[in-house]
DNA sequence: TATTGTTATACTCTATAACTATA
DNA sequence: TATAGTTATAGAGTATAACAATA
């Protein structure tokens, strides 16, 4: 069997958490989970409101942990969920006027922290990576778990 | 703010999920997490027993949760904590003949995934992604996380 | 009937701190 | 006093399934 530390997913491990390490004081500060923060940065990232598939699809959240993560960020006022129209099913996530004073307070300190990695790692060297980790998940995304 | 889905960790997160999403049938089938086989591997990789503080340091986890781990594999025969002579507060970890036994069953079925992965990925550039992530690694490693 | 989303349940991991035993 | 490891506690996410409401 491969390098234990060679192989891919302890790599991607790694390096996510070489990064994580330093978003991650930023995030506590705010009482956010690292798993919050990517609903409210998807949310903020979209120009419409979005259902909760779509926001579990973006954050690679399953739907139940997702759902209550949006009760709680709903408690903190700081998403709010509004039945759509033509489907009374599907509830319309958006960030409230909170919501996107948080992330807007939040964005420069995490742009500064992303700008420091962006330094000491090298610009074309991260757009490199940023490439290449999309090409992977191309490619598995086209592979299906075998059974055993 | 940078682009949600370009964001590293991100890229990272979804990646590494891609990976994983092929080997979890593989360990759920043995009843085996990610972590507890972060650990079997981080084990069956080194030729001595290892103290619990350096598996915790391959294995990004924390020594709390590991303990419990530990608990729950030595529970199941898999791995054993003998204490070491010279520093009674040292345990001295290994796996065990079943742990060896299973982790040479799990072992060429993972191996075949992963070739999956480099057949899809392109082997030259899964060496470069390696080369690639560890570098990151060795950049973040010497930064620290400011205060906020 | 199928789909969207929530709730139920059991389990695992995280994170911090307190604690024990040893050095 | 400091260190290695475990235990306590609270909280959060994972995973599967069951469920209600709607399409």
């Amino acid at each position: 069997m491969r390098d234990f530390t060679q192989s891919l997913p302890m790599a991607l491990l790694q390096a996510r958490e070489g990064a994580m390490r330093l978003f991650r004081p930023l995030l506590a500060k705010h009482d956010l989970t690292e798993q919050q923060w990517r609903v409210l940065r998807a949310l903020s990232a979209s120009d419409d409101p979005l259902d909760v598939g779509s926001v579990a699809d973006a954050t690679f959240l399953l739907a139940s942990s997702l759902s209550r993560i949006l009760s709680n960020l709903a408690g903190r006022d700081l998403i709010n969920r509004t039945p759509v129209q033509n489907d009374q099913r599907r509830a319309a996530i958006a960030l409230t006027g909170r919501g996107q004073n948080l992330v807007a307070q939040v964005a420069p300190h995490s742009e500064a922290i992303y700008n420091e990695i962006e330094t000491a790692f090298g610009t074309a060297e991260l757009r490199e990576l940023l490439t290449q980790l999309a090409s992977l998940r191309d490619s598995t995304t086209r592979l299906e778990p075998n059974g055993y």
